[in-house]
DNA sequence: CTAGAATCTTTCTAATTGCAACTGTTCGAG
DNA sequence: CTCGAACAGTTGCAATTAGAAAGATTCTAG
């Protein structure tokens, strides 16, 4: 039998060299890593809650790094159509931009630049399934 | 050719099902999450550079770490043999106690428990050669 | 042998993150 | 209806984490 701890560390591994990348990506930009993945997640408009739910992270912690945004002009709160206790969050015509820019730094130099397409295809279908339960 | 990013949020998401599976393995016991992956990762002594290494934190922070763990008397610093500047890390014989019973806790409900053994030896695989580079 | 660069740890400080309480809004049972 | 429970977001506060500076020791070029 396969030693699960071990595997655990491995995907650990991984997971901070993913966090090192964005952190190398946003070195220079006046964008902090957190606020950097906020903008990757806001490729449709979502609620706090949803963004929250997408960076793994408190609520309250997604209040701090959207005013940030929303002082840099590249997010909006709008009120949201249906619930008016929620907000949505839309980015600006410079977010827009500034967001497309951030993905084109984060596509080269992957961590995963090792795998080739057949490895790619093959971990993803697994961490699919490891992650079905 | 496969999204980069989304294979980048997989990970993501698997590694904080394992981080969240740490925390549910010490709710209860009076050590936090930290200081369980310490006492995870002192199966062999270890300097404190080398721990953080580990943990992939700052070296500040372990040393804020060992300070509770040894507070709690599971861990001792000793003189480093060769380094007089570096001190090892071992655990006392509470400490490894703590340390087994830990360890099995962690074994039950893996976030991983959804692969069978095949799978987890191909993802143990492509995981390797990805971190291979 | 020795001076300077590098390394290991700690301390201090600042930034990040999470938790609990609070406001305002929505939902559902009666 | 309407009242209480549930929920979205914010705020204040505490805890965690990282970064920079400093002290002690080791390494290395000359």
């Amino acid at each position: 039998m396969t030693d699960a701890r071990e595997l655990c560390s491995l995907i650990d591994e991984l997971a901070h060299r993913i966090d090192e990348h964005v952190r190398s990506c946003v070195s220079g930009t006046d964008l902090t890593a957190s606020q950097a993945i906020a903008l990757r997640e806001l490729g449709e408009p979502l609620t706090m809650r949803e963004l929250a739910g997408r960076m793994h992270c408190a609520t309250s912690n997604v209040t701090f790094v959207v005013d940030r945004l929303e002082k840099l002009g590249l997010v909006e709160r709008q009120p949201h159509p249906q619930d008016r206790r929620a907000k949505t969050l839309v980015l600006t015509a410079d977010g827009e931009q500034q967001r497309t820019a951030l993905i084109s730094r984060f596509s080269v130099n992957t961590p995963l630049g090792a795998l080739d397409e057949d490895d790619q295809q093959a971990l993803s279908r697994l961490l699919r399934r490891a992650l079905s339960e």
